[in-house]
DNA sequence: TGATCCACAT
DNA sequence: ATGTGGATCA
């Protein structure tokens, strides 16, 4: 049995305009860890990944996993039906035949409450290399906002090339070619400095000896070595050698996502990570209203200024298409961060105070 | 000879941006009470009543009786042409062949005639039998467009049930089940303890000995009988039954309304009952601009809360499409009524400074 | 079917 | 006061 009650129906409801154009049925995976929903966009090429963390839920208890089958269009007619400061309540038995979602005024004299049907849906799980990253900017989410839908007026795909020079994002149209320099903002790069890792489970530094280094599919933590920046500079100009020098090259390198049958054994990414960052944000479940807190009540470090930590010259092609499409999520944080490295899927990520959202997308092959 | 001077013509322009849908022809009858109007809708499954009460004019006269045959869509463009706060004054003579409207600018700068051609409309006036429902709800108009939306994305039709719970609005779509219950909020039931009886001739008290009780065509006073507040709540449960057993079967139980000749000798629900009110409002028509007054001038009572009123269980269910079209009326007036019946049509009405606008919808029969 | 305008919500 | 969504008009 899940209950799950939400502060702010606001969250819901921009969690699912960030997806629902991406992906049109997903299963979200309930557990004692919170709710999370991967899936797959229609063409295999992008991949969504969301986490509720149950202690950023007001109250929250799952007795044991549920997998409840959402279509997403029926899910976002329901949360239509929720103004953005209702409390919002998802219950859902465990045969997750329906989910209940209970929307309270919060002066509780208006209960709204809506059954939803649920659907099946195979789930292979997906799984998500976890990868060491060579560069992760850190920027507001309006400034990639406007970069990807300004790009994408221009053309279809950029580049996005990290160096020590800064961030640039290229793109060559037919009638025009743009690239945009984003420098490094020494007061940003203070304030990111723990970004990901205080409010979220980036896992950004230390603990190599997590990664199982032997495996054919490699499982490395999302990070970049911090000790390592600066350190590579003098390799750019070419993209990937490095990597594939490095016998790194991963195994879903063609640019699409594998699926992954349930019972490999591997963890996915998020539940892993969870489990050993349990003790952050102890008093989100307070719920504290907050009344006007637009974005989310996640960080403190407001907005502006640009962060760039590298260990690596990178530099990869990405459809703009997606990238406009994964910018929807600005509604959630005012921060995005980008993880890049040669070769390998792009990850987008947003932290909310509830939880984060991801995207990965594959870059385009040939520099295309 | 007709001339009605209305303080602002915004008034007439919300009240054909309110019915323009629902009716595309229809007679403005003028007489020395004042402006009233009803149609039905081509389905013939809903019916407005309008009245603009001779007291609510800055200026009102009329020497004998005019239907004024009014194409909607033809006057709503005349309508157009005028400025919300301008003052507008409608002039006819008694052959009805042509209305004129004239728009004065406040500071009487501007003076601007339209002459729009008149038709001849059979109207058989409508009977709207005068019922004694049981079951009134005065909630923000906001919220009752709010709610009737949100189900509408849902599903065809709504159930509304009011009980000593409060007032539910239920609807079951194919994709999601949904339901709101308001609950009696006390201010509110306070706050509009009068609402409708000292600002307009809702009637919701007293009188009995109005009724004609032995008539076939059992004509009521609209209204809830307070001592019987709470006494039956007992009955909730099924809908109807209480309702025949007391031999009150009302002759368009079968959903439609009939018309009725003019030579039938009844009266109108609302000409009879504004003849017994003449009484009220007779400040109206000292026409204060309340210049911002964009609503209505009508009620001191702000907004927000529910009030609930009811002397039975009722359970009724209607065409969102309809409702959904009702509410458009709020733009007249912040407030509305709901008058419930079982197996009766609702009322829906909205009361603003000039008058009224009601509606009438007839339930789904078998709860379907 | 698309664009513009109005209203509601935040 | 601004932004989003709905409704209306071309």
């Amino acid at each position: 049995m899940l209950e799950a009650r939400l502060n702010e129906a606001a969250t819901l409801k921009r969690l699912l305009d960030a997806i629902k154009e991406l992906v049109q049925d997903a299963n979200f995976e309930c557990n004692e860890e919170g709710i999370s929903l991967q899936a797959m966009d229609n063409s295999h090429v992008a991949l969504v990944s969301v986490k509720l963390e149950a202690g950023g839920f007001r109250k929250y208890r799952c007795d044991r996993p549920i997998p409840l089958g959402v279509n997403l269009g029926s899910l976002t007619k329901v949360l239509k039906c929720a103004k953005d400061d209702d409390i919002c309540v998802l219950k859902a038995t465990d045969d997750g035949d329906v989910l209940s979602l209970t929307y309270e005024a919060r002066n509780a004299d208006r209960i709204a409450e809506y059954d939803m049907k649920l659907m099946d849906i195979d789930s292979d799980t997906l799984g998500i290399p976890d990868t060491d990253y060579e560069a992760r900017v850190t920027m507001p989410a309006a400034e990639f906002t406007r970069i990807v839908r300004d790009l994408s007026n221009l053309g279809e795909s950029v580049r996005i090339e990290v160096s020590k020079e800064g961030v640039r994002f290229a793109s060559d149209g037919e009638s025009a070619n743009g690239n945009i320099l984003l420098k490094q903002t020494e007061a940003a790069r203070e304030r990111y400095r723990n970004y990901g890792e205080e409010d979220e489970d980036e896992d950004v530094e230390m603990k190599d000896e997590d990664d199982e280094e032997g495996g054919s599919k490699k499982k490395t933590r999302s990070k970049v070595k911090k000790e390592k920046v600066k350190k590579e500079d003098g390799d750019e100009g070419e993209e990937g050698e490095e990597a594939e020098a490095n016998g790194e090259a991963e195994d879903n390198e063609d640019g699409e996502f594998k699926a992954k049958s349930d019972d490999e054994g591997e963890e996915e990414v998020s539940d892993s990570e969870e489990k050993k960052k349990k003790r952050k944000r102890p008093s989100a479940s307070n719920g504290k209203p907050k009344k006007k807190a637009k974005k989310s009540d996640d960080d403190d470090l407001p907005a502006g200024g640009v962060s760039i930590e590298m260990t690596q010259h990178v530099n990869l092609t990405f459809s703009l298409k997606y990238l406009v499409n994964f910018s929807k999520s600005s509604t959630l944080s005012d921060t995005v961060q980008l993880m890049l490295k040669n070769d390998v899927p792009l990850l987008v990520s947003y932290t909310f105070g509830q939880g984060h959202i991801r995207y990965y997308l594959a870059p385009k092959i040939g520099d295309d």
